[in-house]
DNA sequence: CCAGTTATTTGACAACCTGAAATATTGAGA
DNA sequence: TCTCAATATTTCAGGTTGTCAAATAACTGG
């Protein structure tokens, strides 16, 4: 509420919403190309790339994804359906189940990653000093419309 | 094939990464949201928002969105019988339908484009002269991992 | 123990997406 | 003209993603 910079709409800004659409775009279709090379959806390669790190609970699973926890359900029992993800009780409280990779799941998501061509190396031209000036641009970017989403992880 | 930027992942570089995945989540994110707000799926409203500037068969439709066509013709279909879209003969050729906003399409599709506030103002605190920086950054990024994707449209 | 809350799953249903088959039209050539 | 391959669209079957409501199980506070 404090302030609010006006919508502009000159052909600078214009042009840039447009490179962004297509960074959006580009980052897609190599996000799901990638995932079909491992027989896997971009929901799937997903959760899988979540789980990578550490073990989550559903719950915890579905607000990363931002969806219902009942959606969660289904993509986590086709992973596990292929072994690439396990269900485990968490000590601590019988209701939750962890979700986990398997040494089969972080490998494929190992491989994932690396097929990731334009999530993992979209900078390819760009200077150590560019990718520093990329880097302040798009944060600020994201704090400035951002409403805390960005900041989360 | 000059040349190959060899895959790097220094800090610096994972960070802007990692920002970029960002950029995409919030424009997703939004995306739904403002499709959500006239009660569309974020599929139709890509779909009418092509539409909104020229009718378009549905063969290239399809090319746009990547996908096949049979699966354009739910979409369309969905849209049409909300009044939205309509199909059209192309008098040149009657194998083709060419898919057409409504007058209601387009108002649709303007107010869409007002709600899809990071889409549109993304940059919000930036100033001309950081746009102009981000706008050459984000050509090279497209241009250097790019195969002609970017260009079109 | 009881009530209320939380985590997960199940079931019904809609949208999206693919692939194969059907239909209609075009265009080139015998 | 007739025929045949190619093209544009649709239909159908089947799988994935997503929502919502209801069921089940377990935690928490009285």
């Amino acid at each position: 509420m404090a302030r609010a910079s006006q919508p502009r709409s000159d052909e600078l800004t214009l042009e840039v919403v447009e490179l962004i659409g297509s960074v959006v775009a580009r980052y897609h279709e190599e996000y799901e190309e990638a995932a079909a090379e491992h027989a896997l959806t971009g929901a799937q390669a997903g959760v899988l790339n979540l789980l990578a790190r550490h073990p989550l609970p559903m719950r915890k699973l579905a607000e990363k994804l931002k969806c219902e926890p009942s959606n969660v359900t289904g993509i986590v029992d086709r992973l596990e359906s292929r072994g690439l993800v396990e269900r485990r009780l968490d000590p601590n409280d019988r209701r939750v189940k962890l979700a986990a990779a398997t040494d089969e799941g972080r490998r494929v998501a190992s491989g994932l990653r690396g097929a990731l061509r334009f999530a993992r190396e979209p900078l390819a031209g760009l200077s150590d000093e560019e990718r520093r000036t990329l880097r302040d641009l798009l944060r600020r970017m994201l704090d400035d419309t951002g409403d805390g989403h960005a900041a989360a992880g």
